[in-house]
DNA sequence: CTGAAAGCGCTTACAG
DNA sequence: CTGAAAGCGCTTACAG
């Protein structure tokens, strides 16, 4: 445990502790020959300043708390993954607190981390936005929240995905395949946004979805999913291509095919929404939009880092494109 | 952004800073009805102790370091999310770590983390285990490994999991079932002390694993698995029950046992060990011997915080034993 | 360009 | 049981 302190280098090189001070913050004041000798004598000690000692004195911690539901979900995995990677890049520290998505728990880890000092936060949305946002801004902390689903508070720094590019994206790909019967299989209310985009690119083909095609899941899950896709498909047959507005249910699609002798693609193309992991590994792997995670992590981080060295709070919605996957779920419709 | 500090209220509560401190620090040195003047102003004024202050007064930061390899790998995720929760129930933060298995990185982690002066840390191991203790040492901050191989350092505290054990219970219920024709898929070095556990619990039984029916694995993979399987399975068609020395070669024994028509469980049974999350997801679901990550995230919890508390070392392995997980892939051989 | 002083918010002996 | 002093390791004006 090396104790070596300022106090230690500014004894070897002869020096008060302030001028070590200055060459460790490269301070233009100090002459080529005394840094010199400074910087031998931290050097020769390994000396390294105390960061908490710091960050008493200057108010700046050069930590920032991520403050997640979970970490067993590997949306929030992975998110959490690229956040410590650029926020590393910049310099910062993590705390990472989990909620599970328990205000009361959330308002402890918040409580803890500002008596930490830390120097700003980042958050994802666990569905608490707005009690949560109440508490930051109580606390008085700069922030950014990531926002998974749609709905976007204002007044506060936000990071989201542009969930109906998303929906355009998927429906845009099936149509540009030749697709004109296509079924959608969601409709949940946390993905309307997602639901409007598809429309609108099939508009543009001049192509509208029926009502009737469009089968509203339980939940957004492979069994929501499935038995919303048995009914939609056994009622029409005619059907050539389900856009899921979601993975999970795009995976339940493909068991109906599969129970329905339905082969994917030759016979119907399925297309979700997410890419989560599960989506590389189906039979056969689902063509799907990516919600770059890594992206809003470094939205997020420059947010933050931005705020937190102008200042002064940037309230706004930051969304982020989505992207096309390609894989071999999709095709053109048989017979053409 | 609350600024109240300790003057603060020592100042409402008509008494000098070091009595607020007695109370904070329930010092039993306090009249009642001082301490109830000054816990009155507490709570008027919404004071909370500065832990950076406290930290730096104490040397106590009451954070502990969470290194890991990733936390896109579940594994990981989990252990880090239970951790989390058993360091949080001791009063406990979090700084989290990620070396990506890179040790340069690692180093940088550890240095800053030293410089945060945090009381401890954890940290799972990545396969450069010697190469960080060499450096944890040198740090001179008391640290517990979790160890996920076989391999264990000594002079350290290391909790790792009986895989001895794992692979005994694994073959163990086979053996139980009635199978007396069993193979092997894996036999890759680290998964040697398994398969030495299944050997023992087939020997109580008198069952030997004949050389020819352990399937080497080029690899801890699906792909590695179905190979391995395939060539076993074909040259062995006599053998009602595979033990994968991992899930993932499990998972590939399935799809070689689907690609011979051979029925799972009714025609074959296979097991695997470490009940990660795709197990309880295959078709059928994988039995298998589960690595509780919560006990494993436990124990190492307690071992820091005990070193933490007590000054000293206390080096040595804890092995925490494993539980067979009973799903549908395994069932009496046919005709029994 | 360098040094002496005060302060960040807390705690820890140590007198009274 | 309470108060005055010194210190944790750093930084920040401010004289020289």
């Amino acid at each position: 445990m090396s104790v070596v302190t300022i106090k230690d280098v500014a004894l070897r090189a002869g020096v008060t502790k302030q001028t070590v001070s200055n060459v460790i913050n490269k301070r233009p004041v100090v002459s080529p020959v005394t840094r010199e000798r400074v910087e031998r004598a931290i050097a020769e000690l390994g000396y390294t300043p105390n960061l908490l000692a710091r960050g008493l004195a200057t108010g700046q911690t050069m930590m920032v708390g991520l403050v997640v539901p979970t970490i067993a979900d590997p949306f929030y995995a992975e998110l959490v993954e690229d956040l410590e990677r650029s926020l590393d890049a910049e310099g910062y520290s993590i705390a990472l607190c989990t909620t599970y998505g328990d205000p009361e728990r959330a308002r402890g880890q918040l409580e803890i981390l500002k008596r930490r000092y830390i120097d700003g936060l980042i958050l994802a949305d666990d569905g608490n936005v707005s009690h949560h946002v109440d508490l930051l801004t109580e606390l008085g902390l700069p922030f950014v929240l990531c926002a998974s689903e749609t709905e976007t508070p204002s007044g506060i720094s936000v990071v989201t995905f542009d969930h109906g590019h998303a929906g355009y994206l998927a429906a845009q790909h099936l149509r540009d395949l030749g697709h004109r019967d296509i079924a959608v299989v969601g409709d949940l209310p946390p993905h309307r946004v997602r639901l409007e985009g598809a429309r609108r690119a099939l508009a543009e083909a001049s192509i509208v979805i029926e009502p009737s095609r469009i089968g509203t899941a339980r939940e957004s899950s492979q069994p929501g999913g499935f038995e919303a896709a048995m009914s939609v498909l056994t009622e029409h047959p005619e059907v050539t291509a389900v856009l899921a507005t979601h993975d999970l249910l795009a995976l339940g699609v493909l068991q109906a095919a599969a129970d329905l002798g339905r082969a994917v693609p030759g016979s119907l193309s399925v297309a979700g929404i997410d890419d989560m992991a599960e989506a590389d590994q189906s039979h056969p792997p689902l063509t799907t939009v990516a919600f770059a995670k890594r992206r809003m992590a470094q939205a997020s981080t420059e947010l933050l880092v931005r705020a937190l060295r102008s200042g002064r709070r940037e309230p706004g919605v930051t969304s982020l494109s989505p992207d096309l996957v390609v894989r071999a779920s999709t095709a053109p419709p048989p017979g053409s």
